[in-house]
RNA sequence: CGGGGUGUAGCGUAGCUUGGUAGCGCGUCUGGUUUGGGACCAGAAGGUCGCAGGUUCGAAUCCUGUCACCCCGACCA
């Protein structure tokens, strides 16, 4: 596999089209330990620009930074039940804290160095944040907490996958404190709303936003909202999770506080993440053959320019060129297309904020032309502009946009404002080309027939929206025979009869709503 | 944890059946010619053949053990 020979195609074997997009874009690599990622500046770049997103809207919605520790007490864990009972299968555990050299010179964990209480490698910090709350709220003056970390968690995952889920991640993971099960609840609300903003707006991916049923919410939660984006292959993936934990933390690490009425009361709690699995699923929802396709707002690079000429005098010229027009660009502010209109309006999130333009001068001499195209298009840069010698002559440019491939030539002096345009249209178009496939991703399914069809065979089949009688049994049976889970019971019926009373296609029990069903990543 | 497979240069591989100087393509480096969709010529560097032990005059090759990784299933963001 030499970086001249393309990536799988998509239609051939969609999970090796990824992994050969994610290694050769020069996104991520493998680590020396297992399940374990390098990821690589390109891909962290586009991790950067999406948490320099987020981080502005939590900060605008009013909460703030702060770092909890890596390692956590062993005993913290055991603390609330389900929780528990959700991660102890998947947690590092740090047992010694010294090596020695044997008689071999060999490194060896020395035996006299065990701790006297194990550490759990954080797989989520809300018993360490719950342990620490419990000092910092003391009376409802102190309420509410509005608190996010940036991290890196460690799950022991058995099968992993570059960016959609591997052994250690980076994520945010916001964790509030609230005096009301309301104000909770409003919480969790927004920030699912802020997720949606940025899976929708930045990302150009249209999410569902709904619940999760009991079975698929978080492990210590009251109940969990989510979004959930379908990719190219007709699978969904849980792009990001918003919980409601109401008092459960605050039972488990006795966090209590004063009311304005002299009583004593639990408080209420939420908690919110979203991973570098965003990355994963921004390159499976939008990308081709061709490589990485990024929507504008969090492509590491908008804009490539690539001066040609033969000899030194028309390089001299075609650079003079490209250097300016870079700078124009890296002066220019572009705005992009408006947000999507709000299910759930968050009245401090403003709409798109300007930034200036991610512009590359390609000067490189001893690659043709053609291996800067291929690369670029590897690379994921929205769009491509061509200033050659024919060009000088005639005072233009061409312009070669990522998504379509479209060009077109422009006279210089109207490129800046062409490529405006451009990233514009690429930003919204993206979006649109992602929902129509959802939309003919999508189906109603009302017999039973109908429904084991839709997951026959293998990979992805689409969102099936189909009645379920609301049984944890139905829902296990289902995911057992058909290996389809229910991703989540919508807040906007996908079709209009969705929330009309039915019957279930599994067993023909009583149904209240349809639900969305597909196999997921 | 069960089934299957693979370990040879940065990457992809040949050689193993039948033991005898480890080869090829891509990439890399140097020099030159090139430059509007994956350029060409010449030269060069780069290997404890996963690891350990055994058989043998001699092991990438045969034998034993071991480790790692990948794929498929059961379980999970």
């Amino acid at each position: 596999m030499s970086a001249k020979d393309g990536l799988t195609p998509r239609a051939t074997n969609f999970p090796d089209w990824y992994n050969d997009l994610v290694l050769k874009a020069g996104l991520a690599d493998y680590a020396p330990v297992r399940g374990c990622m390098i990821i690589k500046p390109h891909g962290y770049a586009i991790w950067e620009l999406m948490q320099r997103a987020l981080d502005d809207m939590f900060k605008a919605t009013g909460h703030e930074n702060a770092y909890f520790p890596l390692m956590i007490p062993k005993s913290f864990l055991s603390k609330e039940a389900a929780h528990v009972e959700g991660f102890a299968k998947e947690c590092a555990v740090v047992t010694h804290y010294r090596l020695k050299l044997d008689d071999k010179g060999a490194v060896i964990v020395d035996p006299e160095a065990k701790l006297e209480e194990e550490m759990i490698l954080r797989p989520t910090s809300e018993t360490v944040i719950w342990d620490a709350y419990r000092t910092w709220i003391q009376s409802y003056r102190d309420l509410p907490v509005l608190v996010n970390q940036w991290a890196n968690v460690i799950r022991w995952e058995r099968r992993t996958r570059l960016f959609l889920r591997t052994t250690e991640f980076l994520w945010q993971e916001g964790h509030t404190a609230h005096a009301t099960f309301d104000d909770a609840e409003i919480e969790s609300r927004r920030m699912l709303e802020v997720y949606r903003v940025f899976a929708e707006d930045f990302m150009g991916v249209p999410v569902l936003t709904g619940i999760k049923t009991e079975s698929e919410k978080f492990a210590g939660a009251d109940h969990t909202y989510c979004i959930e984006a379908l990719v190219q292959d007709g699978k969904a993936i849980q792009a990001g999770t918003s919980h409601h934990l109401a008092q459960n933390f605050a039972r488990a690490f006795d966090v209590q506080f004063q009311t304005q009425d002299g009583g004593r009361e639990y408080v209420y709690a939420t908690s919110w993440g979203v991973s570098t699995r965003l990355v994963g699923t921004m390159i499976m929802a939008h990308s081709d053959d061709k490589g990485l396709v990024a929507p504008p707002r969090l492509a590491p690079v908008q804009v490539v320019i690539l001066p040609m000429g033969r000899d030194e005098e028309i390089r001299s010229k075609t650079y003079a060129a490209a250097d300016a027009m870079a700078g124009e660009l890296r002066r220019s502010l572009w705005r992009g297309p408006d947000f999507t209109p709000s299910e759930y309006p968050v009245e401090e999130l403003v709409g798109p904020v300007p930034s200036p333009i991610r512009v590359k001068v390609d000067k490189r001499e001893k690659e043709s032309p053609g291996v800067k195209f291929y690369e670029w298009e590897l690379k994921g840069a929205c769009v491509r502009v061509e200033i050659g010698p024919r060009d000088l002559e005639a005072g233009t440019c061409v312009l070669a946009r990522r998504d379509t491939g479209e060009k077109i030539t422009v006279p210089l002096g109207d490129a800046v404002s062409e490529i405006d345009r451009l990233l514009t249209e690429i930003q919204s178009g993206l979006h649109a080309r992602a929902f129509a496939f959802r939309q003919e991703s999508t189906r109603i399914v009302n017999t039973k027939a109908e429904f084991e069809a839709a997951f026959e065979g293998e990979g992805g089949a689409g969102l099936v929206c189909a009645h379920w009688d609301g049984t944890a049994e139905t829902e296990a049976m289902i995911a057992e025979k058909l290996r389809a889970t229910i991703r989540c019971i919508p807040f906007v019926p996908l079709n209009a009869d969705d929330n009309e009373p039915g019957v279930c296609v599994m067993t023909g029990n009583p149904s209240k709503q349809r639900v969305v069903f597909a196999r997921a990543y």
